[in-house]
DNA sequence: TGAGAAACGAGAGCAGTGCTCTCGTTTGTC
DNA sequence: GACAAACGAGAGCACTGCTCTCGTTTCTCA
């Protein structure tokens, strides 16, 4: 496997791959272990040892019943009834449905993170259609094998749920690597940073610290739009009895999207 | 308000306004009005009349209730509790929670499908850019005002729940309006139906009556997806962070798409 | 006009949910 | 070994969608 090359000049802080030892990055990385967030409690101990397995037990049921019956329809009761443990029991692990669907949540964004990461690296740094090709076929693949974790990350939020901080460095994964493979070679050393265009993005202009113009910024995240907007019409069924064949389409949007981002050169 | 001009032989069944006459219309738009879907038990009846009111103000407390918490907090019995009525009686207007859903889905969808037709038909027909801009921008201020409805029918289905037939006749009004803009003009007698991308699109190639051609099919139905894609990222919390001022963006999208889709002229 | 049928509203009830509280037990720590 | 923290189990609360029954109202048709 080939990692993406780390350009820690050109593209300040977006690191592809968990390699990457840039100054910012170890923390970010660290914070997206979402699953050894509930073994603080007591280092080494045999009590530490079970609650975590018994955390990850509970995840586990829950992950599989929410493939079953979507997210919404997960039930607490129904896992400790899997699990052979009272109702009440589960809140020494979760302190809410809330709680747990966050779990969930993190997960997925990580399960859909290393999947677009590994793609991207599997396919050799020169070619950056090839890349965006291969990513974007992984992020399908990925979708339509969990389509309740996509509509979970991706989909309508659940009503009242706030994404809690925890969530977002595991949410800008996907959209980093493809980010820094878009604009991969579009770097300048001080790109400007005024207009309309630039004010609009200025959370992606400031991330990057300037280094990329605000119009490759804006290709970015066009792409990044029509990317989940052809998966979110697909897994969503509106594409019923109009796309016949989503997977064919699929291939040829993203070859048009490459050839109007990348440049049609390899 | 300006009609768009009806293209009967060029665009075969894409009407975009409810005046439109040819054909296969009237039945399209005869299906679509839901809101008179109840009242045919009775004809004149005083009682028919009760009973299309009660049904009017049940789906004006669901929406109500469902623009402060969302779809899937949607509770039967607040209803029946604000509306004072007994919880059981609810059960004789719509036979089950997903039978009340679905009416709204269906509202939903008419909703923003007129408030799209008449945006688009606000513009002047010659100038293509202005009506999709017009277009574009009603359809995100319909989504930001209604969020939850957007969710309800853009965002992930409730689990389990089937989008009826009564749905795709109202679901289908947006993108045409949309893929009627953009290819008007891109027309030609008898294009060319074969070849793998005409196999992706059968079904709109079908429903074009190969009257468009495949590659042009393809960019509407790029477009149509960056559209709800930009969307779908603004309102479920993808831009947060990212891009700082989603309306301004949003706009520059749009022209780009417009000079992607339109070409540079007007 | 009056009888029968259909529609209706109200209430009780069932099975399920998230979540809380209490109580006795187990485990870790000083 | 004492004490505290963590734990599992159970009962219980308020809520949900939905069903069934029963008495009443309304419509229909002879």
């Amino acid at each position: 496997m080939i990692d993406l090359e780390h350009k820690s000049k050109s593209i300040a802080h977006i690191c592809v791959v968990r390699s990457c030892n840039c100054l910012d990055c170890p923390s970010r990385w660290a914070a997206m272990a979402s699953t050894e967030r509930n073994e603080s409690a007591g280092a080494g101990g045999v009590r530490a040892r079970v609650r975590a397995e018994l955390t990850a037990e509970i995840k586990a049921a829950a992950t599989r019943q929410m493939a079953e019956s979507g997210a919404s329809a997960l039930s607490l009761r129904a896992i400790t009834r899997e699990l052979g443990m009272a109702s009440s029991a589960i809140y020494r692990y979760f302190a809410s449905r809330d709680e747990l669907l966050t779990a969930l949540i993190i997960d997925a964004y990580n399960d859909v993170g290393v999947t677009v990461e590994n793609a991207a690296a599997s396919v050799p740094a020169g070619d950056r259609p090839g890349r965006f090709l291969a990513l974007a076929v992984a992020l399908r693949s990925w979708a339509i094998e969990h389509p309740n974790q996509y509509a979970l990350i991706y989909g309508s939020p659940v009503p009242g749920y706030v994404a809690p901080e925890d969530t977002i460095a595991s949410a800008t994964r996907v959209p980093v690597v493809l980010l820094s493979l878009l604009l991969e070679g579009e770097t300048e050393d001080s790109a400007d940073q005024e207009g309309e265009l630039a004010d609009a993005l200025r959370g992606l202009v400031d991330f990057t610290e300037g280094t990329i113009s605000p119009d490759a910024l804006a290709l970015g995240v066009e792409t990044w739009a029509e990317l989940f907007g052809l998966l979110s019409l697909e897994l969503f069924g509106h594409f019923e009895n109009t796309v016949t064949d989503p997977e064919r389409f699929f291939i040829h949007a993203v070859e048009s999207m490459a050839a109007r981002v990348l440049g049609d050169d390899g």
